[in-house]
DNA sequence: TTGTATGCGTTATCAC
DNA sequence: GTGATAACGCATACAA
């Protein structure tokens, strides 16, 4: 391996001369410099991240905890994270936590070990008891953004989609579209998040609310679920999980029920799943790929100790396609 | 930071015992044990991986290089690698050559200066200029894995599935079904990769082998390419790329061609792409998951320094669903 | 403008 | 069994 010293052997120099140099933190004569890069070339060298991130105490690494990475959901957001760093030269960690069957201390562990410079956690973990293991260890200093969880208590920045607005807008197209009775189907949601659409439901529809259903995993969606649609005579389904939705929908045609006309389905989430579906489901757009990348600048910001928001809230927007 | 030096002085041992006791490279008396456990617990120690990997000169971090983490081909192949990386404790980066913009020498050099154990590609970069990239690197060490991509001129083994055997059970299930007058179509394959492919329809059709048809992005599936699919009589489709056979299944309906009656798809991967299109697609499933866990056993047992298969190749098999 | 010397936290080579 | 001490490659305070 060729380091400074060989470097400043090769040209000449100490090895202060050649790091500072290199780090741009000094201006050196002009020959001094042709020397050094002279060496540089013919050694081949190549710098050691790992000597300088143990000498500054910190690294350029990243992680990106989440549940699985073999989900559009999460594998868009992940890709806006690594846009994002990628342009300022931060490498990307990922965690899969179905897989690796962590605890969340052993999770906090790890990244302390491996002296990561930030932890983005997308979507996980139950509030409390986490919040509790970090502020178990004395001295946690690492920053942390939270993407799409919806917390009060805790220290660090949070990314999330305006859900009380994806609530309206969803809302509000299917109203526009003429669909009056209407049903929110969700999936295993937790209440508080659920409670966020209701609330922009509220706003449009006034005590008018729509009915809310739950779809199971053993539910069959033919024979159980549209018939409940049914006899409720519902005529729009904002379905808040896209995959649902695409089960949804093609529930709903097996069934003979056209889409939209008998009944309109809008998805929650724009992934080419419901580009895919058929027909095409128009959506509400979450913006995962820009919460990936605000999420990443949050980490960046507090790396850098500048100030930051401490709650983002992107707005969702509605794609029209052919299911409503 | 807590380092062993506190520990040491705590435990009023010797730096040198703590490190070779939590190493488990030596076996201390039992008092020394309590000790030195009590002060690690007592002080809150955390092991320093970089502090370790820099002695070592070598780091538990793996990369995976691929063009994009948002598509479930090529997370489901990285969410197979992560698996069995995280049951060995390495640690995997992610780069997303899309968004990164970089050159494969600049790949090259961010690998080296990060002292990374190991690199999986994952079918990228043109053969040859990449090889040489390599090969201009006097010294290069990290051991690298090719998955999915098929070339002899390499030092590194290969990990892919049997294209050939891909187009034989996909043929044989067709003919198998009634069908006689296939198509193969494809989307910007190369002619080498697409040839595997006949190579396997070849052992089923003999000369007469499926016409080839390719898909342009410029192309309108409902009026340009369906009626070329029925001029030539074609009566089963083996769609080489899965998204592609999702969308080619959705014009078909559109002009009221029945799947499977008047035309079988038959798609070449089974993500939930393929569970989600109307009708169902039947896939020739090829093994993503168990591609990606293969990939990184090959990267760990070139670390470890033994013995690997130069080319693995892995058996797809047939999902049947309802569009054959 | 350049050089010397020290230390980041760890492992490894000795000696005791 | 245990302890000094020297590296690993780099950055930086301080000298010159």
């Amino acid at each position: 391996m060729v380091t400074l010293k060989d470097i400043a052997k090769h040209a000449n120099v100490s090895i202060c001369t050649v790091s500072k140099y290199l780090s741009s933190s000094m201006v050196v004569k002009k020959e001094t410099e042709r020397r050094i890069q002279q060496a540089i070339k013919e050694l081949g060298y190549v710098p050691n991240v790992v000597a300088k991130a143990l000498k500054r105490m910190e690294t350029s690494n990243i992680a990106v905890i989440l549940p699985k990475i073999n989900n559009l959901y999460y594998s868009e957001i992940t890709s806006g994270i690594s846009q994002t760093l990628g342009k300022y030269h931060y490498n990307l960690y990922i965690y899969e936590v179905d897989n690796l069957q962590l605890s969340e201390e052993e999770i906090l562990q790890l990244m302390r070990e491996n002296m990561i410079a930030g932890i983005i956690f997308i979507g996980l973990f139950a509030d409390q008891s986490f919040q509790e293991s970090i502020n178990n260890i004395p001295g946690w200093d690492i920053p942390i953004v939270y993407a799409n969880r919806y917390t009060s208590n805790t220290n660090y920045p949070l990314v999330y989609p305006d859900l009380v607005q994806a609530g309206e807008i969803g809302t509000k197209h299917l109203l526009a579209k003429g669909k009056q009775r209407l049903a929110v189907v969700h999936k295993g949601l937790r209440e508080e998040i659920l409670n966020y659409f209701l609330e922009g439901c509220h706003k449009v529809c006034g005590e008018h609310l729509p009915i809310v259903m739950e779809m199971k995993d053993e539910m069959d969606l033919v024979n159980d679920f549209v018939p409940q649609l049914l006899e409720h005579q519902i005529e729009g389904v904002f379905t808040l999980n896209e995959l649902s939705a695409v089960y949804l929908a093609k529930a709903l045609q097996k069934t003979n029920i056209k889409i939209p006309e008998d009944m309109a389905v809008l998805s929650l989430g724009n992934s080419v799943m419901s580009e895919i579906s058929t027909p095409e489901l128009t959506c509400v757009d979450l913006q995962n790929r820009e919460l990936g990348m605000k999420s990443a600048e949050l980490i960046l910001s507090q790396i850098r100790k500048e100030a930051y928001e401490d709650v983002t809230v992107l707005e969702p927007f509605i794609v029209e396609r052919h299911s409503t």
